[in-house]
RNA sequence: GUGAGUGUAGCUCAAGGGCAGAGCACUGGUCUGUGGCUCCAGGGGUUGGGGGUUCGAAACCCCUCACUCACCCCA
């Protein structure tokens, strides 16, 4: 209704007044990025695959939408992902897509698409870039999200595990993150994994009249997920429940025990929850969180775990993985905190070229074009002769110098070169031409 | 999907039924070709939108929209 008298408002005859028009603003939960808060973003994310990098991994760029199956099939159909929050549509010939609300089933489809995989070897592969989730935004809760993820698949060892949760603990140092704790949990594999199932389900259903309606539906469909209810009353309950621990089989226990062993051997702290179940179902044997107390509620910035059935499941080899995504927002969040967000410098470009009268604005034109030839970021100010606005606008522009050119310095064939951070200034000569890029160069350092 | 809080100038916020304001930012001057500091002046608002109560509404009531936070969920 609203709509239809806005519309009124533009198409009737007659001169309709500019507040009838319709502000389009930015869907919910999608954030732009404004200067500087781009450069930022951008210098955290190059932080962050540097350390993937250097860690062995390959990146990989994956398409932002996939087939809805993927995800149905991997994710798991009873999760909140799947079941309420992923952006479907169909495309013009009646395929069903969603975009990505995660990373890992992607990374793995085009693992196996590409023969990428060699199930007696380790492949190393990490991706970047926008998740979606139709969620309820938070703070630090988007509909388009970024994540930084990392995959080790193939022959992999206990001691691959533990490589992950290195690498994000070195993210972490390396930012000096406030207040984070790594949960860790060994959720079983395919033998040990049922058993447990089935003493939890038999235990959760003597209780039913005391739980939650959620988790008694979920008692049926997922009852792990039951295990981090918060609801108050479903607590007490949780807290006896049988433990996935004490029913691992010999071979998670052992693999349960060689991550703590590589956790305890580098020095890293951390948390045994045997209650901490991922909200995904492709999990098995160690599942892990970064928590931090310095965000608010949404207070996971990493977190993965091992998956031993899902690429098979994607009709891959039947090799084990691992992997763990990093909550970009999430992680700026923290590292602004701490004060060790990479920002961009102060001086964003290196020259604003001020032309003095109309004689001068084709030699700025040509000095502008000559910098930026020799790799110098520049522009021109012509929207004003005064000197004063140009050392304005010079400053708007993040320059770290001013070349000021009017009717003196072009009878004199020179420019002058002002160092807008120590107030220097010098003449230059304006040929050769790349005399003034060096000397903007040296000057700079 | 549920709940609570907040919407006033470009930004941060005052005014809690009686003239819609401050700081910052912006424009001009002070200062004719040398910025940042002073001081002075100026522009900028249907107080998110719609309806109601009232002599009078930014304020009170209803509806609606948006944002924020929390539940939930997760990175």
């Amino acid at each position: 209704m609203m709509m239809e008298r806005h519309l009124n408002g533009i198409f009737s005859v007659g001169t309709p007044h500019p507040v009838d028009i319709v502000m389009i603003n930015a869907p919910r939960g999608i954030k732009d990025r404004v200067p500087p808060e781009e450069d930022q973003f951008n210098a955290l994310l190059t932080l962050t695959e540097e350390h993937l990098r250097k860690a062995g991994f390959k990146k990989v760029g994956l398409p932002i939408f996939e087939s809805v199956a993927l995800f149905t099939r991997s994710i798991g159909v009873e999760t909140d992902i799947v079941e309420k929050e992923m952006y479907l549509f169909e495309d013009k010939g009646g395929e069903r897509f969603a975009l990505r609300p995660e990373g890992t089933a992607s990374l793995l489809r085009a693992a196996i698409e590409h023969h990428l995989i060699e199930p007696a070897r380790v492949t190393r592969l990490s991706y970047s870039g926008p998740m979606f989730r139709h969620e309820r935004p938070q703070a630090g809760r988007l509909r388009q999200f970024h994540q930084a993820g990392a995959e080790i698949l193939g022959a992999i060892t206990p001691e691959d595990d533990v490589d992950l949760l290195a690498i994000i603990d070195g993210i972490s140092r390396s930012l000096r993150l406030p207040g984070t704790t790594l949960f860790i949990n060994n959720m079983g594999c395919s033998r040990c994994r049922p058993v447990f199932r089935e003493a939890l389900v038999s235990y959760l259903s003597l209780h039913q009249d005391n739980l939650c309606q959620t988790c008694r539906k979920r008692t049926g469909t997922n009852p792990l997920r039951v295990l981090d209810c918060k609801v108050p009353d479903c607590q007490p309950i949780i807290e006896k429940a049988p433990s996935i621990l004490d029913f691992l089989c010999e071979d998670s226990r052992k693999h349960h025990e060689a991550v703590c062993a590589g956790l305890n051997s580098l020095n890293i702290n951390y948390t045994i929850n045997p209650r901490l179940v991922r909200g995904l179902d492709y999990y098995t044997e160690t599942t892990f969180e970064f928590v931090s107390n310095a965000l608010g509620s949404q207070s996971t910035w990493a977190a993965g775990g091992r998956y031993d059935g899902l690429l098979a499941q994607l009709g891959g080899p039947d090799s084990p993985g691992a992997g763990f995504a990093i909550g970009l927002e999430r992680l700026a969040l923290l590292a602004a905190q701490s004060g060790t967000m990479p920002s961009s410098s102060l001086f964003t470009q290196d020259a604003s070229v001020l032309p003095l009268g109309p004689t001068a604005i084709p030699f700025a034109q040509n000095i502008v074009r000559e910098l930026r030839t020799e790799g110098i970021a520049a522009t021109g100010i012509f929207g004003t002769t005064k000197i004063k606005q140009g050392f304005k606008q010079a400053e708007r522009d993040g320059s770290r110098f001013i070349l000021i050119i009017g009717e003196d310095e072009i009878a004199r064939g020179e420019i002058v070169v002002k160092d807008l951070s120590s107030g220097e200034q010098v003449m230059i000569p304006l040929f050769p031409p790349d005399h003034l890029s060096r000397h903007i160069r040296s000057a700079k350092l």
